[in-house]
DNA sequence: AACGTTACGTA
DNA sequence: CGTACGTAACGTTA
């Protein structure tokens, strides 16, 4: 018995729009998802499309795109999707051998329509299937349906059934090839192709056959022999009953196959009157669950989907509907000249202020053109600073640093930037809405404000018509800008209620300490560095250049001297090609398309091949890699001669820091030739050295205190060298006669322990065998083996309650600890291992920095902080601060956080960082 | 022009 | 087949 599978999609609320956009009929979009799913399988290569974690996309993305697509240029007004529920149907039971060709869809196809209803629901498009019937049924008794009210029909579908529903008013998109070239097949365009009607297209089937779905049909005739058929007997039904006229062999042919065809013709029939409970109207369409969205989205890494869907949305309806999504509204005010003071006395006093900045910031200054200010009574205002009279800049400026007047920006590091620029200090930051979201979901990949607001008010950043430009007033932004104004006034108010919402979030999951007492004050901090920036040598800059360069172009000419031609040395295409097809070499490990010329395959080919070949190219990957890092070090000189990254806050998932334009933290250090780039960062004028003082083994130390393993808590109780010491207890010998290999195998293991590694990835990274490796891991396991507690018990702990928490109760979520799918539970294994002990490292020197910063301040010292790499803090020290600074970083640093084992803290100085290093 | 891929620097 | 990042060049795709 046959029974209707409910629509798993619950579709609260009225529909967003009942007729078309252009007022005409309604228009019902239905889509064969299994058809077009299979079709995007195998029009996308599924290596191009896989996440991070290693699930296949492909299909899905293709679905989402075309549905993205077909949504943008048709606009429909109604839309359903249907799926086969098994490949058993009605069919099956009268024909057995019913698309029994078909191989078996493949693994990698199937999970991902579990995932297209999973966009489908987020989207809240209505999906249905029904048990007995294919897709195909379902979309032939909706359109049947949704063309007796009237309505315009397009079916999607790769299945040439279809076309015996084709109407003037119902047509099928059938997709010619990939998932973005549809034809739209209307009743002339099936005449066109297949000479018949489109209600006569099935007959025509029937005659030929159809290898797909393993109905054959009689031999010897094509299309055009049973079109011709077809008109001249007027219907399959008068053929067929006139069959004995029929000509030549073809006819023959049909006469000893009339059974095929008459099952052919039952098989491809559709069926118009499947019982359903979904009638046409019920497919209107409904405002996406933009939050569902964006969190599948994230989890399938569907950036490029994400905006495109995004700007649809914002194409489409403005939203004040049944989802409660409706605009901020805000009262525009537009005091007079002189009376700024007034107006911010009266409304910000009761409550955070929201702000809004425009304006640019980078590379440590920035520039305020419009602010704007939303008070906790609704009422907002806009002032141009440059328009300011005296009187209210001053006010503005009081204001602005008054500790008591609480205010709330989103990612407000910039403007910070801006403000100081402008000789203002702001104070009184009570929240950021930026750091706060992060703080709440550190691995989202945007924190954009119109996005946060959708989907923590679920209200929308949109200006609704009607909204009202204050009356002309020299506070506010000018002409033209009026509405600009408006806008930037709506966002002051959403940042104001979204920081509340947040601040409530957060106090819910124990993150509102690390808001107000670590990331707010750091980001005031971080500015700090920002601003200051580090001076550059570019002398001795340009001289490595030279230097670099020269071995680069002295590499590449040997390289092509031993190849006899040029190549691109910088295209792993080109490489792949020479050292494997024209060498001969043999290959290495795999990449998505090829084998892998990366360093360390290379060097082992080179030892295996002693080819003159290799040893050019790597040291010309060495030397372009070096001449690249000062290019990039040049061109990011100031006027100031200084260098001024971009921290960024909100980026690191585990409550670590990044730093950009340029990147600071990955200045290399390994080799001799890449320290030389240190050594061209320098004091700058009127400063005595540079100061650098770094946590030494600062993560195993917290695995120490966190695990609370005596012997490992010991070994770093004793004060000496860490790796020796837990090698002797491992191999059972003193620790002074541990022997170098030793050392070098526990020392691997103990920075591999926090990275959830794998006897495999330690055998491979020292060249041991995996069995070796296992037994390496259990030796250690057994002396260190609270630590084995810990880890396993960390993981179990975040599988539990869905997160991981770092000494500080900085969260990291981790879904996927659940996930049937193999690799990314794994995956999501080695990051509950990692985080708790990276983000530990990261909240302990997070405190160390507003630490010094406080004590500098406060001890009346000029020398000042300059960068954060991860475990390093580098200073500029100011003419005879050098030993107190250096007491004063040991002391903070060391007592950023109390562990049961001590932060040992190691300081150098010199007049450059390489030097200091020393 | 925009994107993914490969490679590689740091902690 | 260990974590976390950012940048650059190449080559393909839109």
């Amino acid at each position: 018995m046959a029974t209707t599978t409910a629509p798993r999609t619950t579709v609260p609320g009225p529909a967003q729009t009942t007729s078309s956009p252009d007022g005409g009929r309604p228009r019902l979009l239905l889509i064969d998802g299994h058809s077009v799913a299979y079709r995007a399988f195998f029009a996308l290569p599924t290596q191009n499309f896989s996440t991070s974690t290693g699930q296949v996309t492909n299909a899905v993305f293709g679905f989402t795109s075309m549905l993205i697509n077909l949504l943008r240029d048709w606009q429909p007004t109604h839309l359903g999707v249907a799926f086969d529920v098994s490949r058993r149907s009605f069919r099956t039971e009268v024909y057995e051998d019913y698309k029994a060709t078909r191989d078996a869809s493949p693994a990698e196809f199937r999970g991902q329509v579990e995932l297209i209803k999973e966009v489908l629901d987020a989207m809240r498009v209505l999906h249905l299937e029904k048990d007995g019937y294919e897709a195909d049924d379902l979309l032939a008794t909706l359109a049947a349906a949704a063309e007796r009210e009237g309505m315009d029909v397009r079916v999607c579908t790769g299945d040439r059934d279809t076309f015996q529903l084709v109407t003037e008013r119902v047509h099928v998109l059938y997709p010619r090839k990939g998932v973005s070239d549809l034809l739209d097949l209307g009743p002339e365009g099936v005449e066109e192709r297949y000479l018949v009607r489109p209600d006569r297209y099935p007959e025509l089937a029937a005659l030929v056959g159809e290898t797909s779905d393993n109905l054959p049909g009689v031999p010897g005739v094509g299309p055009k022999t049973a079109a011709k058929w077809l008109s001249q007997y007027d219907g399959l039904e008068n053929l067929l009953a006139r069959v004995s006229e029929v000509k030549g062999k073809a006819g023959e042919n049909l006469r000893a196959h009339l059974d095929d065809v008459r099952r052919n013709r039952d098989l491809n029939r559709l069926v118009r009157d499947v019982e359903i409970d979904v009638a046409p109207a019920d497919l209107a369409r409904h405002p996406v669950d933009r939050e569902a969205v964006h969190q599948l989205f994230d989890q399938l890494e569907f950036r490029v989907l994400r905006d495109r869907l995004f700007e649809l949305l914002r194409a489409e309806e403005p939203v004040t509907d049944a989802d409660g999504a409706v605009a901020i509204e805000v009262v525009d005010d537009a005091p007079q000249p002189g009376s700024l003071g007034g107006w911010l006395a009266d409304h910000t006093a009761d409550g955070p202020t929201g702000l809004d900045i425009t304006g640019r910031w980078s590379a440590g200054s920035g520039d305020v053109v419009g602010l704007s200010i939303a008070g906790a009574d609704g009422h907002a205002l806009s002032v141009d600073p440059a328009e300011l009279e005296p009187a209210d800049e001053h006010a503005l400026a009081a204001w602005l640093a008054d500790p008591a007047r609480l205010k709330v920006l989103h990612d407000g590091k910039g403007p910070l930037l801006a403000f100081w620029a402008r000789g203002w200090a702001p104070a009184g930051l009570w929240s950021d809405t930026a750091l706060a979201a992060y703080l709440l979901r550190p691995d989202q990949r945007s924190y954009d404000l119109a996005d946060l607001v959708t989907r923590t008010l679920h209200q929308e950043l949109v200006v609704v018509e009607g909204g009202q430009a204050p009356a002309q007033s020299a506070l506010d932004l000018g002409d033209d800008s009026g509405s600009a104004g408006h806008e930037a006034r709506i966002r002051a108010e959403a940042v104001r209620r979204l920081a509340l919402v947040l601040e409530d979030d957060l106090d819910a999951h124990q993150g509102s300490g690390l808001l107000h007492d670590v990331e707010l004050p750091l980001m005031r901090v971080l500015a700090g560095m920002e601003r200051t920036g580090i001076a550059l040598d570019t002398d001795l800059l340009d001289g490595l250049h030279q230097d670099f360069d020269a071995r680069v172009q002295r590499a590449a000419s040997e390289a092509y001297d031993v190849l006899g031609r040029e190549v691109n040395l910088g295209s792993p295409k080109q490489l792949q090609a020479v050292l494997f097809d024209e060498l001969g070499m043999p290959k290495t490990r795999r990449t998505k398309s090829g084998w892998t010329t990366d360093a360390e395959a290379l060097q082992t080919l080179f030892e295996q091949t002693d080819h003159p070949f290799l040893a050019h190219l790597l040291e010309h990957r060495d030397a372009i890699r070096l001449r690249q890092t000062v290019e990039g070090l040049q061109k990011s000189v100031a006027d100031d001669g200084r260098i001024h990254t971009t921290f960024l806050q909100t980026v690191a998932a585990t409550g670590r820091l990044s730093s950009t334009d340029p990147n600071l933290q990955n200045i290399p250090i390994r080799t001799e030739e890449g320290r030389r780039i240190r050594e061209a960062f320098v004091v700058g004028a009127g400063y005595e050295c540079l100061l650098t003082a770094d946590y030494s083994q600062i993560e195993m130390r917290i695995m120490a205190h966190v695990s609370g393993d005596d012997a490992l808590i010991e070994a770093f109780r004793s004060g000496r060298d860490f790796h020796a010491v837990t090698a002797a207890h491992v191999f059972g010998v003193p620790a002074d006669q541990v022997t170098g290999a030793q050392r070098a195998k526990i020392k691997a293991m103990n920075y591999g322990l926090a990275y959830g590694l794998s006897a495999f990835g330690l055998s491979n990274q020292l060249r041991i065998s995996v069995p070796e490796a296992r037994e390496l891991m259990a030796d250690y396991f057994a002396i260190f083996g609270e630590v084995h507690a810990y880890l396993t018990g960390v993981v179990d702990e975040a599988r539990r309650s869905g997160y991981t928490a770092t000494l500080l109760g900085r969260r990291r979520y981790l879904p996927d600890l659940t996930s049937s799918n193999r690799q990314r539970r794994e995956m999501a294994e080695r990051m509950a291992l990692n985080a708790p002990i990276q983000g530990s490292a990261a909240d302990i020197i997070k405190l160390a920095m507003l630490k010094v910063d406080d004590r500098l301040r406060e001890s009346g010292l000029t020398s000042r902080m300059l960068l954060q790499i991860h475990d390093e803090l580098l200073f500029e020290v100011a003419p005879g601060e050098r030993d107190d600074v250096e007491a004063l970083v040991r002391e903070a640093m060391g007592a950023a956080m109390a562990l049961d084992v001590p932060l040992d803290v190691s300081v150098g100085s010199g007049r450059s960082w390489h030097e200091a290093a020393h």
